[in-house]
DNA sequence: GATCCAGTCTGTATCGATACAGAGACTAGC
DNA sequence: GCTAGTCTCTGTATCGATACAGACTGGATC
């Protein structure tokens, strides 16, 4: 049996709340009696209040809640999800607030579960793919979210950072546009729910259900839209998941068909870095020249020399849990909007002539 | 006011426990009363029992807290604890049990207090350089953890999971003495604390700290003595932080001295990788010929052909996840050693002859 | 017809703390 | 000497649930 705080107070014979108060509140009561508490509480191994009570009393925890739609194994695996952890944890670091990583089980009604079982004061949501039912339950509990993904039914209270997705697309592609290219490949990930890999037909980029791919691709699109490339002439290439494999998998194929594309556009960089897999895994004689763009700017793409656009990854951690953390005044400050810039590397390049 | 499980009871007309059982325990009343409940659960915007309450009630949190010494911001930088972290996370989301990652202040005081404070089942004890304080609040919790550092005086029935560092270190070691060298430099992090950048004198591997650091360094000097160069010859070079760009700087010197070593084995690839640098920031025809190696082999080593000891990142995660999700009914289970393997790249070569 | 039992539901005690109002003791001020 | 005002400390109510023993049905068993 643990000692409990009454078990302290009974020793020193005072008050629970004393006690509780040579803790939390130590202006409370004489530094001597203090002493004498905390040195029997020592005598006791009495290791404090009971974090749990202490929570469920004052009614907040002190951690925030980092969600994301995919496996929680997989989060480690992506640089850029790594890197925007590493920004929720500077800020909760400074806010002396711990991060509390929910893995969500692949069924939405236990992954609804774990969310509402969750002990946080607030959510980060990192573009959980399907969000909707996630953002439900927060609400529901009456927690404080911050989303990194733009959605259009926001309502305007709603605190996000992000980076304009469609803007920031549309810049790599005017830069392939800019090269000359005109038949491309579009790559992403999970286009539509449980499609195959490989190449896809869909209607229109408003069909593409995840935001933040819907926004890169229609992106993508804009640009060749306004030389006269529409949607249906773009190869649009369905990736499951999104890892390096799995895009070299669905993308090899590509490049034996009559008429291959000349470029690559890919929804991140760890997409794009299977493409350059998929054109390396080809003898030289067989390997066609493709600009490939990628998209985050993840240390891999600099030493791979990919072009792509960068967006602040760390900066979108941070922002993400200081939303959280203290939530600015005024509504309008809290809908953050990063800058992107076009970084352009050796992997893309004018459309050879043959 | 968010409704409580009462409110619901009151709603429906039945008792509290009636309501708890709806959620908790389905089997313990009728599926059309259940029915009934959830409805009205839903109707009221009831989220569900509060995870605190219920955590208090039931003795038991349902998540895993995760300790680093360093900075959290930091151990997201650093790709072995990153797949450190990927392996519990696996492990976590099997047991559908949560990662709490709690950020350490810098004064030892209030370190404890985030230890005390943390609302975990028990703690998975990533290398804390100092750990014994922290060991210390969780044991006086009651809590079970899980360590990844050797310690000397670990009682028999602590958990653990890791490897042999000594071994491991002298594998690598052995293989810079097969190739000839005898004038070389051991660089490592914080080989004693607030030591200053650089060259290091110290009386005995026994006095470092560290034990991690403590057990390569010992390793890298066992192999030498074999061959008679004795502890004194070998130049040992701390690094504060486990960072490429202070391991540069802390190297850089070394290759202007009268009589440089033909040889630098780090504690980490990390610093490896620095000491790379360092040489690779010299002019051509004032780069020496240096043979290198690290500890780890993450997935830059490999880019970089850093010849390395490679040890199973995430299996020391998943395992140490395990060992404290479910604990092996024999005590000895709980002491897990993992294979290491040296790793030979071409950061190692024979001395050149000048 | 008495007994048993499984299936449902209730009531009370409890988990371990903190909030808040207020009670004494003591010093100041007039 | 009396009212105020500070400092300390106490007592009770409360946070929101779950555990567990027991009460009540209604049908099966003998």
């Amino acid at each position: 049996m643990k000692p409990t705080l009454q078990a302290v107070a009974d020793a020193v014979g005072v008050s629970r709340s004393t006690v509780s108060n040579a803790y939390s509140r130590p202006d409370q009561l004489s530094a001597t009696l203090r002493e004498r508490i905390l040195d029997a509480a020592r005598q006791l191994g009495y290791p404090g209040p009971n974090p749990t009570a202490r929570s469920l009393r004052r009614g907040f925890v002190g951690s925030i809640g980092v969600l994301f739609t995919s496996q929680l194994s997989y989060a480690f695996t992506d640089p850029f999800a790594v890197r925007f952890l590493a920004g929720v944890g500077a800020a909760a670091e400074r806010h002396g607030t711990s991060m509390l990583l929910v893995p969500l089980p692949p069924a939405v009604t236990d992954a609804r579960r774990a969310v509402e079982n969750a002990a946080v004061d607030g959510f980060c949501v990192y573009c959980v793919a399907d969000e909707e039912w996630a953002l439900d339950v927060i609400r529901q509990r009456g927690l404080p979210f911050v989303s990194t993904a733009a959605r259009d039914d926001a309502s305007a209270d709603e605190r996000f950072v992000g980076i304009d997705e469609r803007a920031a697309a549309r810049s790599a592609a005017a830069h392939i546009v800019g090269l000359g290219h005109r038949r491309v490949a579009l790559l992403a990930d999970s286009v539509l729910p449980d499609a195959p890999a490989g190449p896809l037909t869909v209607a229109g980029v408003d069909q593409v259900p995840h935001p933040t791919t819907r926004g890169r691709l229609g992106g993508f699109a804009d640009a060749f839209a306004e030389v006269g490339v529409g949607w249906a002439e773009l190869t649009l290439v369905n990736v499951p998941g999104n890892s390096r494999s799995a895009a070299a998998a669905a993308i090899a194929g590509l490049f034996d068909q009559p008429a291959p594309p000349t470029a690559v556009l890919a929804g991140s960089d760890v997409l794009a870095l299977g493409v350059l897999d998929a054109l390396a895994a080809r003898p030289a004689h067989d390997r066609p020249t493709v600009s490939v763009t990628g998209f985050d700017d993840v240390a891999e793409a600099a030493a791979a020399g990919l072009t792509t656009v960068r967006q602040p990854a760390e900066e979108k951690g941070r922002i993400a849990a200081e939303l959280l953390l203290d939530p600015p005044a005024d509504a309008a400050a809290g809908h953050v909007l990063l800058p992107t810039e076009l970084v352009v590397r050796d992997s893309t390049g004018p459309v050879p002539r043959s």
